[in-house]
DNA sequence: CACGAACCCTGGCTGC
DNA sequence: TGCAGCCAGGGTTCGT
């Protein structure tokens, strides 16, 4: 669920709770998620300072005191609850598997019903080669992101546009919503192939998709089912979507017969104007 | 190599 | 009402 501006807006929601915080106490009531928890987890984050939080493409990272870094994927369902007084905060539920308690008295709780999602240790000094990391795409709201990069990345791709910007090695922290909104506002056919964009078509897309993360964090991401702001409100650009889960319903930009349509490539759902998107 | 399908897992919704 | 089937924001692995 959580593609780029829900795990931003995680990140700041996150920050006051954490950054320069020390930890307490982590309980880990399973031994892993999509993948095992590190060995010695509760004892290796015991008395940690977070020093920073910061995100790459849809991955949380936590750099501890301790040259290590806490690396948190949020999977399909993962969700973050901040608690400012451990004490009021919920008996823990089924799916609540992580609790990070610190020293200012809050509690940060991870709960991730489908259990895709990811909490692991590596150096901080060399997470750029960690496999997580390794050839993955361009920040997309960095300077070195524009229509010149994202060609160059899309060149030789012989794979429909849609599925080109899902790979993470193309662009970091698209996912299924915000591909079909940037494709959308950029009017460019999820079906093309990838290769075919360069220029002013890149330069557009480029755009499209800065401009649409930009708003969707600005708006506190989108809550279909699991995805909340770290206090519990919701974010809701979900209300501001053009195409995303919009089958049938007309295109805001067109008055085709036809509306929104719904495609599947490589097994996931892309929604489209068929007749502005060429 | 590069693609798509299958899989990991649970919950919520639809339709019978 | 109950239940089977399908679908879901992600990523990895396997087969073609």
């Amino acid at each position: 669920m959580p593609e780029l501006p829900e795990v931003e807006t995680v990140r700041r929601g996150l920050s006051p709770a954490l950054e320069g915080r020390t930890i307490l106490r982590i309980v880990a009531r399973r031994a892993d998620l999509r993948a095992p928890f590190p060995e010695n987890f509760e004892s290796r984050m015991r008395n940690r300072r977070v020093e920073a939080l910061h995100r790459r493409g849809k991955y949380l990272l936590a750099d501890l005191d301790d040259a290590m870094t806490l690396i948190v994927h949020l999977g399909m369902s993962g969700r973050m609850m901040a608690f400012e007084d451990a004490s009021r905060a919920p008996p823990p539920g089924p799916h609540d598997h992580v609790d990070i308690a610190t020293e200012a008295g809050g509690l940060v709780r991870f709960r991730d019903p489908r259990r895709f999602g990811l909490m692991t240790l590596a150096p901080t000094d060399s997470l750029g080669e960690h496999p997580f990391f390794v050839g993955m795409g361009p920040e997309p709201l960095s300077n070195a992101f524009d229509g010149p990069a994202l060609a160059a990345l899309l060149k030789g791709r012989k794979t429909p546009l849609k599925a080109a910007l899902l790979d993470q090695g193309v662009v970091a922290g698209l996912g299924n919503i915000y591909v079909s909104e940037a494709l959308f506002r950029a009017r460019l056919s999820p079906r093309r192939l990838a290769s075919s964009v360069g220029g002013r078509r890149a330069d557009a897309l480029a755009d499209a998709i800065r401009q649409v993360l930009a708003e969707a964090i600005e708006a506190g991401g989108s809550t279909l089912r699991d995805h909340a702001k770290t206090d519990g409100s919701l974010g809701y650009f979900q209300h501001r979507f053009a195409v995303y889960d919009r089958e049938g319903r007309p295109c805001p930009e067109c008055d085709c017969a036809n509306g929104v349509t719904r495609i599947v490539q490589a097994g996931r759902s892309t929604f489209f104007c068929a007749r502005k998107q060429r």
